[in-house]
DNA sequence: GATCTTGTGTTAAACAGATGACACAAGATT
DNA sequence: AATCTTGTGTCATCTGTTTAACACAAGATC
């Protein structure tokens, strides 16, 4: 018998688009991204992070989706009035976490798996 | 003038394999898979997950080109004998992280967002 | 040594998502 | 009102990955 770890799902869209999304709702609910402050336009973000214009598109629409940013034709998209941050304590354990982290040269992205597999439980 | 906040690359691979690599290497980090213990073979996680099985094999093989684990044909996948696991001091804020976060009732994707946006300053 | 176990390799087909180039609609700007 | 700005829609094509169903090789097990 060999273990039997593996947890079903995890089944998630992926892909630019959710890529972009992603890195535009991390500095959302971490507030670098203040309320009604503007996001660039679509195609400067698709020209900026070199992909087409409907892939960026598509990331708006997600954040949009959520609520987190509101889209007016030719007047762009902001951040929604509704200040949406994560919880001042879950930040402050984030920053500790940081800087533990970066104090012994961890990467960023086995943090995140080993946080992925110890919240499930 | 709109914001120009987006950071360049990010370009990473994605998929169910990745998936299943990023899963495992999480088990490992985080010690809840030792050295030496078995992993499930590549048909069975490739049932478990409902891929095919080359899928799962591309993922041992993405754990393998990163050391973290040894195959050997027949006798399946253990986890590499040198304990490959993430420093304590950086564990322990992970799990104050969860605690801090669980009960704030806040959801694990965004934790990572604000994690990814804020690590990189 | 015969047989299971298990990781790997191959192939064609299917699929999802991205791309690029375009046009359009709804407002803002002048 | 004319024109710019910006988000959205379309469409054919391309690209990468997964799938499914095999076969094979290297060891383990008996």
């Amino acid at each position: 018998m060999t273990a039997a770890p593996l947890e079903q799902p995890a089944r998630e869209e992926s892909g630019p688009a959710v890529d972009i999304y992603r890195q535009l709702r991390g500095l959302i609910l971490s507030g670098r991204l203040g309320a009604g402050e503007r996001l660039p336009t679509v195609r400067q973000t698709a020209a900026d992070l070199g992909v087409a214009a409907g892939t960026a598109a598509k990331a708006y629409r997600l954040l949009e989706a959520e609520g987190l940013v509101v889209t007016r034709t030719a007047a762009g998209t902001r951040v929604a009035p509704s200040t949406a941050v994560i919880p001042g304590s879950v930040a402050q354990r984030i920053r500790d976490l940081i800087t533990e982290g970066q104090k012994a040269g961890t990467d960023v992205d086995q943090v995140i798996d080993v946080l992925r597999a110890t919240w499930s439980g």
